[in-house]
DNA sequence: CGAATGTCAGGGAGACTGACATTT
DNA sequence: CAAATGTCAGTCGCCCTGACATTC
């Protein structure tokens, strides 16, 4: 089958094309709250490891450092995270959430709920757990 | 599970993350041929439609129409694709492939299945074939 | 001293907008 | 005339590199 597309058999076109419309998608949402992507990814990571480096989130994110910068700024500016010196290695900051920070991040998971919904409409619930399982098994063996 | 990881249960960052890989893979392996993904797309949508206006290849692929210009140019100088007028409504070009395009398209076939291969190797076969199935059918429900 | 951390300036490819000439 | 097609100029983020000061 398939004779009608050779596009959709390349598994690197659909994941590069669903990924970016997920990425729009979301992004247009998280505007109204003055937040970005990169913003949301590190109010997450701060999140899971708890007050880190902006090296380590920078690695858990697979983000520039020299881009982790802008992205702490805003949300510093914000209120939404804290940066503090390491007292145990003066070169490092810890960035903290505050309680504002953490209310952002629910109410973009709750976008991040809704786009998932709205995506993968075109599937049965049972159909979105085994993708997004298998997505995770593809994503932890990034490179 | 997962209380390790708030940014594992955003699909859209998966989904975002993953596409990027893929993209980036395919893009460096493409580089040695001349090639980009998007003339790629190009390519594989000719194949696909048969002789096009660049507006409906344009449409197909989610590719501004200002964009297919300079992709197009790209293909035809490296003699991959012509451009003749459409003698039934002159404002159109239809785009057909040379030989050379259809050897390039081939080419770049092999270099999907290769970098599909290492990209979804953490997945049993069968899987692969699940994940590929449930990603056509969120492709074919994009807006 | 060499290495790590954070910061900044700048370049390059990508997506998008607005405008335009030509054709229907 | 209005609409469609292809084209071009310019803008806006994103990603990456190179350099630097500070600290280990």
């Amino acid at each position: 089958m398939d004779s009608t597309s050779r596009l959709l058999a390349l598994a690197p076109y659909l994941l590069s094309k669903v990924g970016k419309a997920g990425r729009r998608d979301l992004a247009a949402r998280l505007v109204d709250h003055g937040l970005d992507l990169r913003q949301v990814a590190v109010l997450a990571a701060v999140a899971d490891l708890g007050p880190s480096s902006q090296r380590d989130l920078g690695t858990r994110l697979a983000v520039d450092p020299s881009d982790m910068v802008g992205a702490v700024d805003a949300l510093e500016a914000a209120g939404r995270v804290e940066r503090r010196r390491d007292p145990a290695d003066r070169r490092r900051y810890l960035v903290t959430l505050t309680p504002a920070g953490r209310a952002a991040l629910r109410a973009a998971t709750r976008h991040a709920d809704a786009v998932t919904a709205d995506l993968l409409a075109p599937l049965e619930p049972d159909e979105r757990d085994v993708l997004v399982n298998l997505l995770r098994k593809v994503f932890a063996g990034l490179k």
